[in-house]
DNA sequence: TAAAAAAATTATAATCCTTCTAATTTATTG
DNA sequence: CAATAAATTAGAAGGATTATAATTTTTTTA
Protein backbone atom coordinates (compact mmCIF):
# COMPACT_ATOMS: atom_id res chain seq x y z
CA UNK A 1 0.00 0.00 0.00
CA UNK A 2 2.49 2.57 1.19
CA UNK A 3 4.92 1.52 -2.34
CA UNK A 4 1.98 2.06 -4.54
CA UNK A 5 1.03 5.67 -2.54
CA UNK A 6 5.07 6.80 -3.15
CA UNK A 7 4.53 5.68 -6.77
CA UNK A 8 1.17 7.60 -7.54
CA UNK A 9 3.05 10.86 -5.25
CA UNK A 10 5.85 10.53 -7.76
CA UNK A 11 3.33 10.59 -10.48
CA UNK A 12 1.94 13.83 -9.31
CA UNK A 13 5.21 15.53 -8.96
CA UNK A 14 6.20 14.67 -12.37
CA UNK A 15 3.41 17.03 -13.64
CA UNK A 16 3.83 19.36 -10.89
CA UNK A 17 1.03 18.66 -8.97
CA UNK A 18 1.63 17.80 -4.95
CA UNK A 19 0.30 15.00 -2.95
CA UNK A 20 -1.64 17.12 -0.32
CA UNK A 21 -3.27 15.28 3.25
CA UNK A 22 -6.27 15.36 1.52
CA UNK A 23 -5.16 14.22 -1.95
CA UNK A 24 -3.29 11.28 -0.24
CA UNK A 25 -6.53 10.75 1.98
CA UNK A 26 -8.85 10.45 -1.51
CA UNK A 27 -6.11 7.94 -2.71
CA UNK A 28 -6.43 5.87 0.53
CA UNK A 29 -9.61 5.47 -0.09
CA UNK A 30 -9.49 4.48 -3.84
CA UNK A 31 -6.86 2.02 -2.52
CA UNK A 32 -9.22 0.25 0.23
CA UNK A 33 -12.32 -0.06 -2.08
CA UNK A 34 -10.46 -1.67 -5.26
CA UNK A 35 -12.63 -3.82 -5.82
CA UNK A 36 -16.01 -1.24 -5.65
CA UNK A 37 -16.53 1.56 -8.05
CA UNK A 38 -17.22 4.22 -5.88
CA UNK A 39 -18.66 7.16 -7.20
CA UNK A 40 -17.68 11.15 -6.33
CA UNK A 41 -20.57 11.08 -2.85
CA UNK A 42 -19.53 7.68 -2.15
CA UNK A 43 -15.70 8.49 -2.03
CA UNK A 44 -16.33 11.71 0.02
CA UNK A 45 -18.14 9.89 2.67
CA UNK A 46 -15.40 7.60 3.02
CA UNK A 47 -12.74 10.19 3.16
CA UNK A 48 -14.32 12.22 5.72
CA UNK A 49 -13.88 9.48 8.36
CA UNK A 50 -10.21 9.91 7.64
CA UNK A 51 -10.00 13.53 7.13
CA UNK A 52 -13.47 15.31 8.23
CA UNK A 53 -12.64 19.05 7.48
CA UNK A 54 -12.42 17.79 3.41
CA UNK A 55 -14.53 19.10 0.99
CA UNK A 56 -17.10 18.02 -1.49
CA UNK A 57 -15.28 20.19 -4.36
CA UNK A 58 -11.93 19.10 -3.36
CA UNK A 59 -12.88 15.39 -3.66
CA UNK A 60 -14.03 15.93 -6.96
CA UNK A 61 -11.28 17.95 -7.93
CA UNK A 62 -9.09 15.34 -7.21
CA UNK A 63 -10.77 12.80 -8.86
CA UNK A 64 -10.82 14.80 -11.90
CA UNK A 65 -7.07 14.70 -11.45
CA UNK A 66 -6.55 11.47 -10.74
CA UNK A 67 -8.34 10.87 -13.91
CA UNK A 68 -6.51 13.40 -15.72
CA UNK A 69 -3.24 11.09 -15.12
CA UNK A 70 -4.82 8.27 -15.92
CA UNK A 71 -4.37 7.00 -12.55
CA UNK A 72 -8.01 6.22 -12.21
CA UNK A 73 -10.63 5.98 -14.92
CA UNK A 74 -13.85 7.37 -14.42
CA UNK A 75 -16.75 5.38 -15.94
CA UNK A 76 -20.30 5.68 -16.05
CA UNK A 77 -23.02 2.77 -15.96
CA UNK A 78 -26.39 4.68 -16.55
CA UNK A 79 -27.55 5.66 -13.33
CA UNK A 80 -26.55 8.56 -13.30
CA UNK A 81 -23.53 9.44 -11.53
CA UNK A 82 -19.99 8.80 -12.95
CA UNK A 83 -17.96 6.25 -10.98
CA UNK A 84 -14.16 5.88 -10.30
CA UNK A 85 -11.87 3.21 -10.60
CA UNK A 86 -8.24 2.60 -9.64
CA UNK A 87 -6.25 1.48 -12.93
CA UNK A 88 -4.00 -1.93 -12.47
CA UNK A 89 -0.46 -0.78 -12.07
CA UNK A 90 1.41 -1.62 -15.18
CA UNK A 91 -1.78 -2.17 -16.70
CA UNK A 92 -1.83 -0.45 -20.41
CA UNK A 93 -5.77 -0.93 -20.95
CA UNK A 94 -9.07 0.03 -19.16
CA UNK A 95 -10.23 -3.41 -17.66
CA UNK A 96 -14.28 -4.02 -18.69
CA UNK A 97 -17.33 -4.95 -16.73
CA UNK A 98 -19.75 -7.08 -16.02
CA UNK A 99 -23.25 -5.35 -14.69
CA UNK A 100 -26.10 -7.85 -13.48
CA UNK A 101 -29.35 -6.75 -14.45
CA UNK A 102 -30.95 -8.79 -11.95
CA UNK A 103 -28.94 -7.45 -8.34
CA UNK A 104 -26.79 -4.45 -9.86
CA UNK A 105 -23.59 -6.38 -8.61
CA UNK A 106 -20.48 -4.88 -11.15
CA UNK A 107 -17.59 -7.68 -11.41
CA UNK A 108 -14.16 -6.67 -13.37
CA UNK A 109 -12.60 -8.35 -15.97
CA UNK A 110 -8.74 -7.96 -16.02
CA UNK A 111 -8.16 -9.84 -19.20
CA UNK A 112 -7.16 -8.07 -22.29
CA UNK A 113 -10.41 -8.82 -24.26
CA UNK A 114 -10.07 -6.43 -27.45
CA UNK A 115 -6.56 -6.77 -28.47
CA UNK A 116 -7.40 -8.49 -32.29
CA UNK A 117 -10.38 -6.08 -32.09
CA UNK A 118 -8.58 -3.12 -31.91
CA UNK A 119 -5.89 -4.15 -34.26
CA UNK A 120 -9.21 -4.51 -36.97
CA UNK A 121 -10.74 -1.21 -35.77
CA UNK A 122 -7.76 0.42 -36.31
CA UNK A 123 -7.18 -1.63 -39.99
CA UNK A 124 -10.66 -1.68 -41.28
CA UNK A 125 -11.50 2.04 -40.02
CA UNK A 126 -8.64 3.91 -39.84
CA UNK A 127 -8.71 4.56 -36.50
CA UNK A 128 -5.96 5.14 -33.86
CA UNK A 129 -7.29 3.42 -30.45
CA UNK A 130 -6.17 5.14 -27.24
CA UNK A 131 -8.39 3.99 -24.66
CA UNK A 132 -11.87 1.79 -24.79
CA UNK A 133 -15.05 1.06 -22.98
CA UNK A 134 -16.45 -2.73 -22.73
CA UNK A 135 -19.10 -3.19 -20.37
CA UNK A 136 -21.66 -6.32 -20.75
CA UNK A 137 -24.71 -6.58 -19.18
CA UNK A 138 -26.58 -9.85 -17.92
CA UNK A 139 -27.28 -12.11 -15.35
CA UNK A 140 -23.98 -12.44 -12.97
CA UNK A 141 -22.89 -16.05 -11.99
CA UNK A 142 -24.40 -15.79 -8.44
CA UNK A 143 -27.96 -15.07 -10.14
CA UNK A 144 -27.57 -17.84 -12.49
CA UNK A 145 -26.59 -20.41 -9.84
CA UNK A 146 -29.40 -19.09 -7.51
CA UNK A 147 -31.83 -19.86 -10.51
CA UNK A 148 -30.64 -23.07 -11.36
CA UNK A 149 -30.68 -23.85 -7.55
CA UNK A 150 -34.14 -22.84 -7.13
CA UNK A 151 -35.41 -24.80 -10.66
CA UNK A 152 -34.06 -27.69 -8.82
CA UNK A 153 -36.02 -27.29 -5.71
CA UNK A 154 -38.79 -26.96 -7.61
CA UNK A 155 -38.03 -30.04 -9.34
CA UNK A 156 -37.56 -32.34 -6.34
CA UNK A 157 -40.97 -30.68 -5.11
CA UNK A 158 -42.82 -31.89 -8.31
CA UNK A 159 -41.27 -34.92 -7.68
CA UNK A 160 -42.23 -35.93 -4.13
CA UNK A 161 -45.78 -34.89 -5.52
CA UNK A 162 -45.92 -37.39 -8.09
CA UNK A 163 -44.68 -39.84 -5.75
CA UNK A 164 -47.59 -39.22 -3.43
CA UNK A 165 -49.91 -39.20 -6.17
CA UNK A 166 -48.82 -43.19 -7.39
CA UNK A 167 -49.23 -43.76 -3.45
CA UNK A 168 -53.21 -42.97 -3.86
CA UNK B 1 -39.60 5.48 -43.11
CA UNK B 2 -43.51 5.31 -43.17
CA UNK B 3 -43.13 1.74 -42.65
CA UNK B 4 -40.98 1.98 -39.74
CA UNK B 5 -43.18 4.79 -37.80
CA UNK B 6 -45.54 1.40 -38.43
CA UNK B 7 -43.49 -1.25 -37.21
CA UNK B 8 -43.16 1.34 -34.06
CA UNK B 9 -46.75 1.61 -33.58
CA UNK B 10 -47.15 -1.67 -33.42
CA UNK B 11 -44.53 -2.57 -31.13
CA UNK B 12 -46.18 0.22 -28.69
CA UNK B 13 -49.56 -1.37 -28.93
CA UNK B 14 -48.21 -4.49 -27.97
CA UNK B 15 -47.15 -2.92 -24.64
CA UNK B 16 -50.50 -1.01 -24.46
CA UNK B 17 -48.96 1.84 -25.45
CA UNK B 18 -50.17 4.84 -27.62
CA UNK B 19 -48.41 6.56 -30.63
CA UNK B 20 -49.70 9.98 -29.52
CA UNK B 21 -48.59 12.97 -32.12
CA UNK B 22 -46.01 13.99 -29.83
CA UNK B 23 -44.29 10.80 -29.55
CA UNK B 24 -44.67 10.06 -33.41
CA UNK B 25 -42.99 13.50 -33.69
CA UNK B 26 -40.38 12.33 -31.57
CA UNK B 27 -39.60 9.13 -33.26
CA UNK B 28 -39.21 11.12 -36.73
CA UNK B 29 -36.86 13.40 -35.40
CA UNK B 30 -34.84 9.80 -34.02
CA UNK B 31 -35.63 8.71 -37.66
CA UNK B 32 -33.89 11.35 -39.26
CA UNK B 33 -30.82 12.71 -37.71
CA UNK B 34 -30.35 8.31 -37.60
CA UNK B 35 -26.26 8.88 -37.78
CA UNK B 36 -26.09 11.40 -34.99
CA UNK B 37 -26.05 10.98 -31.03
CA UNK B 38 -29.00 13.44 -29.59
CA UNK B 39 -28.86 14.70 -26.62
CA UNK B 40 -32.72 14.92 -24.63
CA UNK B 41 -32.26 18.76 -25.28
CA UNK B 42 -31.28 18.00 -28.92
CA UNK B 43 -34.32 16.05 -29.64
CA UNK B 44 -36.57 18.72 -27.93
CA UNK B 45 -35.39 21.78 -29.96
CA UNK B 46 -35.89 19.48 -33.00
CA UNK B 47 -39.36 17.87 -31.85
CA UNK B 48 -40.41 21.64 -31.17
CA UNK B 49 -40.06 22.57 -34.80
CA UNK B 50 -42.63 20.21 -36.30
CA UNK B 51 -44.73 20.12 -32.57
CA UNK B 52 -43.76 23.56 -30.64
CA UNK B 53 -45.94 22.84 -28.31
CA UNK B 54 -44.10 20.20 -27.13
CA UNK B 55 -42.72 19.99 -23.46
CA UNK B 56 -39.71 18.93 -22.42
CA UNK B 57 -40.74 16.43 -20.00
CA UNK B 58 -42.72 14.81 -22.93
CA UNK B 59 -39.34 14.17 -24.81
CA UNK B 60 -37.63 12.64 -21.42
CA UNK B 61 -40.94 10.60 -21.10
CA UNK B 62 -41.30 9.34 -24.72
CA UNK B 63 -37.30 8.85 -24.60
CA UNK B 64 -37.37 6.43 -21.41
CA UNK B 65 -40.72 4.78 -22.90
CA UNK B 66 -38.60 3.82 -26.22
CA UNK B 67 -35.57 2.59 -23.90
CA UNK B 68 -37.52 0.23 -22.35
CA UNK B 69 -39.06 -1.17 -25.54
CA UNK B 70 -35.70 -1.28 -27.00
CA UNK B 71 -36.50 0.68 -29.91
CA UNK B 72 -33.78 3.29 -29.00
CA UNK B 73 -30.23 2.45 -26.92
CA UNK B 74 -29.68 5.11 -24.23
CA UNK B 75 -25.84 5.94 -24.03
CA UNK B 76 -23.06 8.01 -22.31
CA UNK B 77 -20.13 9.57 -23.52
CA UNK B 78 -18.90 11.00 -20.78
CA UNK B 79 -20.06 14.32 -21.49
CA UNK B 80 -22.65 14.84 -18.92
CA UNK B 81 -25.65 14.04 -20.90
CA UNK B 82 -27.21 10.96 -21.85
CA UNK B 83 -27.69 10.84 -25.82
CA UNK B 84 -30.50 8.71 -27.50
CA UNK B 85 -29.42 6.13 -30.56
CA UNK B 86 -32.06 4.28 -32.87
CA UNK B 87 -31.65 0.46 -32.72
CA UNK B 88 -31.20 -0.46 -36.44
CA UNK B 89 -33.99 -2.66 -37.37
CA UNK B 90 -33.43 -6.14 -37.04
CA UNK B 91 -30.22 -5.61 -35.19
CA UNK B 92 -29.67 -8.40 -32.13
CA UNK B 93 -26.71 -6.35 -30.57
CA UNK B 94 -26.50 -2.87 -30.02
CA UNK B 95 -24.10 -1.11 -32.24
CA UNK B 96 -20.35 0.40 -31.20
CA UNK B 97 -19.00 3.95 -31.69
CA UNK B 98 -15.51 5.34 -32.33
CA UNK B 99 -15.27 8.97 -29.73
CA UNK B 100 -12.48 11.35 -31.72
CA UNK B 101 -10.71 12.38 -28.79
CA UNK B 102 -9.69 15.46 -31.37
CA UNK B 103 -12.80 16.84 -32.86
CA UNK B 104 -15.49 14.97 -31.13
CA UNK B 105 -16.89 13.00 -33.50
CA UNK B 106 -19.20 9.84 -33.03
CA UNK B 107 -19.00 7.29 -35.39
CA UNK B 108 -20.65 3.62 -35.44
CA UNK B 109 -19.71 0.52 -35.93
CA UNK B 110 -22.63 -1.68 -37.10
CA UNK B 111 -20.65 -5.07 -37.21
CA UNK B 112 -20.79 -7.25 -34.39
CA UNK B 113 -17.04 -7.57 -33.19
CA UNK B 114 -17.74 -9.28 -30.15
CA UNK B 115 -19.53 -12.68 -30.70
CA UNK B 116 -16.31 -14.57 -29.79
CA UNK B 117 -15.52 -11.91 -26.63
CA UNK B 118 -18.98 -12.83 -25.65
CA UNK B 119 -18.79 -16.52 -26.18
CA UNK B 120 -15.61 -16.75 -24.10
CA UNK B 121 -17.25 -14.56 -21.23
CA UNK B 122 -20.68 -16.69 -20.89
CA UNK B 123 -17.85 -19.63 -20.48
CA UNK B 124 -15.20 -18.50 -18.75
CA UNK B 125 -16.96 -15.90 -16.14
CA UNK B 126 -20.39 -17.93 -16.07
CA UNK B 127 -22.33 -14.37 -16.79
CA UNK B 128 -25.20 -14.51 -19.38
CA UNK B 129 -24.61 -11.69 -21.51
CA UNK B 130 -27.39 -10.00 -22.45
CA UNK B 131 -26.65 -6.39 -23.67
CA UNK B 132 -23.48 -4.68 -24.51
CA UNK B 133 -21.36 -1.08 -24.52
CA UNK B 134 -18.22 -1.01 -26.81
CA UNK B 135 -16.72 2.68 -27.28
CA UNK B 136 -13.24 3.07 -28.65
CA UNK B 137 -11.51 6.94 -28.03
CA UNK B 138 -8.88 8.02 -29.79
CA UNK B 139 -8.37 9.61 -33.59
CA UNK B 140 -11.01 9.39 -36.44
CA UNK B 141 -9.57 8.78 -39.90
CA UNK B 142 -10.52 12.28 -40.62
CA UNK B 143 -8.08 13.76 -37.77
CA UNK B 144 -5.36 11.05 -38.85
CA UNK B 145 -5.56 12.26 -42.47
CA UNK B 146 -5.20 15.82 -41.54
CA UNK B 147 -2.39 15.08 -39.62
CA UNK B 148 -0.88 13.17 -42.48
CA UNK B 149 -1.31 15.92 -45.01
CA UNK B 150 0.61 18.35 -42.27
CA UNK B 151 2.68 16.10 -41.69
CA UNK B 152 3.44 16.25 -45.98
CA UNK B 153 3.33 19.95 -45.81
CA UNK B 154 5.78 20.40 -43.53
CA UNK B 155 8.34 17.83 -44.66
CA UNK B 156 8.06 19.53 -48.47
CA UNK B 157 8.60 23.14 -46.84
CA UNK B 158 11.71 21.98 -45.24
CA UNK B 159 13.04 19.73 -48.33
CA UNK B 160 12.63 23.49 -50.17
CA UNK B 161 14.52 25.66 -47.67
CA UNK B 162 17.47 22.64 -48.02
CA UNK B 163 17.58 23.45 -51.42
CA UNK B 164 17.29 26.99 -50.92
CA UNK B 165 20.49 26.87 -48.73
CA UNK B 166 22.48 24.50 -51.07
CA UNK B 167 21.91 27.13 -54.08
CA UNK B 168 23.76 29.87 -51.63
C1' DT C 1 -73.89 9.82 -27.10
C1' DA C 2 -72.91 11.61 -22.32
C1' DA C 3 -70.51 10.83 -18.18
C1' DA C 4 -66.83 8.73 -15.88
C1' DA C 5 -62.34 6.90 -15.79
C1' DA C 6 -57.84 6.41 -17.56
C1' DA C 7 -53.86 7.98 -20.05
C1' DA C 8 -50.96 11.48 -21.60
C1' DT C 9 -49.28 16.08 -21.70
C1' DT C 10 -47.93 20.72 -20.12
C1' DA C 11 -45.56 23.95 -17.31
C1' DT C 12 -43.13 24.42 -13.59
C1' DA C 13 -41.01 23.15 -9.37
C1' DA C 14 -37.85 20.20 -7.21
C1' DT C 15 -33.90 17.28 -7.04
C1' DC C 16 -29.55 15.59 -7.84
C1' DC C 17 -24.90 15.71 -9.56
C1' DT C 18 -21.21 18.52 -10.73
C1' DT C 19 -18.69 22.79 -11.43
C1' DC C 20 -17.61 27.48 -10.31
C1' DT C 21 -16.44 31.41 -7.23
C1' DA C 22 -14.62 34.11 -3.59
C1' DA C 23 -12.40 33.94 0.59
C1' DT C 24 -9.05 31.60 3.23
C1' DT C 25 -5.26 28.58 4.22
C1' DT C 26 -0.99 26.35 3.14
C1' DA C 27 3.23 25.94 0.78
C1' DT C 28 7.01 27.92 -1.98
C1' DT C 29 10.29 31.28 -3.55
C1' DG C 30 13.28 35.14 -3.63
C1' DC D 1 9.98 37.39 6.23
C1' DA D 2 7.22 39.32 2.52
C1' DA D 3 5.32 38.12 -1.77
C1' DT D 4 3.57 34.80 -4.86
C1' DA D 5 1.55 30.61 -6.11
C1' DA D 6 -1.11 26.50 -5.22
C1' DA D 7 -4.73 24.23 -2.94
C1' DT D 8 -8.77 24.02 -0.13
C1' DT D 9 -13.27 25.28 1.90
C1' DA D 10 -18.05 26.48 1.91
C1' DG D 11 -21.51 27.70 -0.45
C1' DA D 12 -23.62 29.42 -4.62
C1' DA D 13 -24.65 28.41 -9.30
C1' DG D 14 -25.43 25.55 -13.23
C1' DG D 15 -27.19 21.94 -15.96
C1' DA D 16 -29.56 17.62 -16.61
C1' DT D 17 -33.26 14.94 -15.26
C1' DT D 18 -37.35 13.70 -12.63
C1' DA D 19 -41.53 14.68 -10.00
C1' DT D 20 -45.90 17.15 -9.32
C1' DA D 21 -50.32 19.23 -10.00
C1' DA D 22 -53.42 20.94 -13.21
C1' DT D 23 -55.24 20.32 -17.71
C1' DT D 24 -56.27 18.04 -21.99
C1' DT D 25 -57.13 14.04 -24.72
C1' DT D 26 -58.61 9.46 -25.29
C1' DT D 27 -61.09 5.43 -24.00
C1' DT D 28 -64.59 3.00 -21.70
C1' DT D 29 -68.98 2.16 -20.22
C1' DA D 30 -73.64 2.74 -19.23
Amino acid sequence: MEGRINRIKKQLHAQKYKLTPQREATVRVLLENEEDHLSAEDVYLLVKEKAPEIGLATVYRTLELLTELKIVDKINFGDGVSRYDLRREGANHFHHHLVCIECGSVDEIQEDLLGEVEKLVERKWHFKVKDHRLTFHGICHRCLEKREAENQKKHEQEEKKEREAEKV
